[in-house]
DNA sequence: GTCTATAATTTGATAGAC
DNA sequence: GTCTATCAAATTATAGAC
C-alpha cells in the first residue's frame, strides 16, 4: 500500500510527461520548462538523464508512445477471432477517444512526425521506427488470421493511411465523421485480406 | 519587360514566405523573424499588415496556401474526361514532388493543422475551411462526371485521408511506396463512386 | 507606409553547490 | 543524483523616428 503511493523515477516522470505534451502541442510548442513542471521534476535531471537535451529526449518519448500503441493494437487484434470487427471496433475508438478528449489526443506522435521530418535526423528515424512497428505488429495479426503476408503489409499500410488522414479532418472540422468513413472502408480491405470466411453450414 | 522586375507588395512577399516555411517548419517551428528575413520585409509590416500578429498571419497564410492547392485539385481534375486516371496522376504527382524536394514538400497545412488543432481556434478554423474546400471541389467534379452527390463527398474525404495520411509515412519512411499504395486504392474509390463505363462499342 | 530599436518574455542549455 | 541560479539566444510584440 505504502509501494502504491511512491512516486515514478523521475526518468520515467519526465519521459511520460513528455509524451502527454508532445501529443498535443507537437515538438517545438513544448518547451523543456514546461516539461519539468509536468514531471514535477527537477530542470537539471532533464539533462542529467538525457544528455544530449531536447532531441534526445524527445525521440525517447517518441519510442515509450510508441509501445503504448503497440499495446493497444494488440489488445483489439490479438486473440480476436474476428480481425474485421477488431478493425471496425479501434476506428470506433479512435472516434469515441476524439469525442471524449475534445479532440485533442489523436496519434501520439503524428503531429511530431510532420513537424521533425525535414529537422531532426534523429527524431525522424523514432517515428519511422514507431510506424513500421505499428504496420509490422498488424501484418502480423493479419498473417495470422490466414492472409498473404503481401496482402497483409499493403493492407496494414493502409489501414494506417486511413486513420493517420482521418485523425487531421477529424481535429479539424471537430467532427468523428471521417473516422467513421476510414473505418468502413478499413474494414472492407481487412475482409479482402483475409482468406474467405466459410459459411456457417460447412462445419 | 521593367514591370516583370517589380517586386510584389510587401504584403504578398509576406504572405508567401509565410506559406513556404509553415509548409516545410510548422507553425511554432517558424519565427517572425525568420518570416520577414526570407520576405525580404521590414519586420514592423508584419504588424501593419497583420496587426493579429502571427496567429493572424498564420490564419491568412493557410488560407493562401489553401487557395493554390484549389487549382492543383483543378488542374488535375477540371474538364479531365476520365477522373480514375486523374485521380492516379494526382497520387503520382504527391509521390515525384514528395522524392523531387528530398521529401520536405508535402501537404502545405497538414502539420500546422496538428499543431493548432489544440490551441488556436482562429487558426484551427483557417485549416478546416480549406479542407472543406478542396473537398468540396473535388466533390463536385465528381458529381460533374455523373457521381452520386452522397457518394461522391464520401469518396472525396476518403481520398483527403488517403493523401494526408501517406504524406506522413511517406515523409517518416522516405519512401513514396504508401503514397502509390494509396493511389492505387483511390483509383478504385473514385471508379466505385462514378456511374458504371459504359462499353466503347456502344457509341 | 517604411523601417529601426528595443522591450518583455521564453527558449534550450550549463555550471556548480549540495 | 538532486536542485537552483543563471546564461546567451531567440521569441513575439511595441514604440516611435522618418
Amino acid at each position: 500500500m505504502a509501494k502504491a503511493q511512491v512516486k515514478a523515477p523521475t526518468r520515467d516522470r519526465i519521459l511520460g510527461a513528455t509524451a502527454a505534451l508532445l501529443r498535443r502541442k507537437g515538438y517545438t510548442g513544448t518547451g523543456l520548462k514546461e516539461i519539468v513542471k509536468a514531471s514535477e521534476a527537477p530542470f537539471g535531471s532533464v539533462y542529467h538523464f538525457f544528455p544530449g537535451g531536447k532531441e534526445e529526449l524527445g525521440a525517447e518519448a517518441i519510442r515509450v508512445s510508441g509501445r503504448t500503441y503497440n499495446a493497444l493494437i494488440q489488445a483489439f487484434y490479438e486473440g480476436a477471432s474476428d480481425l474485421v470487427t477488431a478493425t471496425s471496433e479501434f476506428f470506433e475508438a479512435g472516434a469515441q477517444v476524439l469525442r471524449e478528449t475534445n479532440y485533442e489526443d489523436a496519434c501520439p506522435i503524428a503531429t511530431v512526425a510532420l513537424e521533425v521530418a525535414s529537422t531532426s535526423e534523429p527524431m525522424r528515424e523514432a517515428t519511422a521506427d514507431v510506424f513500421e512497428s505499428w504496420i509490422s505488429d498488424l501484418t502480423g495479426y493479419l498473417v495470422g488470421s490466414g492472409a498473404d503476408p503481401t496482402k497483409a503489409r499493403k493492407a496494414s499500410i493502409t489501414l494506417f493511411n486511413l486513420v493517420e488522414g482521418a485523425f487531421i479532418l477529424c481535429r479539424a472540422w471537430r467532427s468523428t465523421e471521417p473516422m467513421e468513413l476510414a473505418g468502413r472502408l478499413a474494414t472492407d480491405v481487412v475482409r479482402e485480406a483475409l482468406p474467405a470466411k466459410r459459411p456457417k453450414s460447412s462445419m
